[in-house]
DNA sequence: CATGGGATTGACT
DNA sequence: GTCAATCCCATGC
């Protein structure tokens, strides 16, 4: 059983080389997709040296009907029924491309939805793909098509492996190691609405909307 | 081969 | 609050 513990690895003085020697356990997303959606938050997905910490995630899993793969293998869905710790990039709307953590052992189709960051390094290029002038740094990454948008991840990253690229999820820094949450309903569907598998750091102001009821 | 429906966003009323 | 933009692909005739 995988843990939360990194490995120690030789360090580097850069923020992206020392992340860059630290990787997640063997097994980490071969757990049920919704420990993954809970443990990514606080972890980083980086691209391209921009990177950011994940404040938002939703599980999927082929047994409900909001998961593209309840259908079962197709050619838009075969990336989810791949070994888990493969990214799914799939376009939504005709316009956004989303980010997934693919999870669970090969052959089941379930993966972890990346809604939101908080940004970390690149801040500039950031604004810089999202094009729109003067956008606060909470409207940089606060939603699924934002962030990809963001990181310049777009559909040819389908498929990649999230250990070693071109986008990677490394493990969480020391101030998210045990992250406040928040449990809600998903956003946007319209199967399955009832399961409470959004999961949200609580108190963020890089959550998207709407944003969950913070714990009292 | 035609059709319809999105795991969304940004602009606008 | 409403709504259009726009592309991939699953489904059905």
């Amino acid at each position: 059983m995988a843990t939360l513990r990194t490995e120690a690895l030789p360090a580097d003085r850069s923020p992206i080389g020392r992340r860059s020697a630290e990787r997640l356990p063997a097994g980490f997303y071969d757990r049920p997709v919704l420990a993954v959606a809970r443990d990514l938050i606080g972890c980083v997905v980086e691209h391209g040296g921009i990177s950011g910490v994940i404040v938002e995630t939703e599980a999927y899993h082929e047994s409900e009907p909001a998961c593209h793969a309840y259908v079962g293998l197709t050619q838009r869905t075969e990336t989810l029924f791949d070994p888990p710790g493969r990214a799914y990039v799939y376009r939504s709307y005709g316009i956004h491309a989303l980010l997934n953590a693919v999870c669970e052992e090969e052959g089941v189709g379930a993966a972890v939805l990346i809604r939101a960051l908080e940004p970390l390094e690149g801040v500039e290029e950031m604004r810089a793909r999202r094009g729109m002038a003067e956008l606060r740094e909470e409207d940089l990454c606060s939603g699924p098509g934002k962030l990809t948008q963001a990181l310049g991840i777009e559909l040819a990253e389908n498929g990649g492996d999230l250990y070693d690229g071109p986008v990677r999820i490394l493990p969480r820094e020391s101030a998210w190691l045990e992250p406040d949450m928040v449990e809600s309903t998903r956003i946007g569907i319209t199967k399955a609405v009832e399961l409470p598998w959004r999961f949200c750091a609580a108190h963020n102001r890089n959550v998207s909307r709407p944003r969950p009821r913070t714990a009292a």
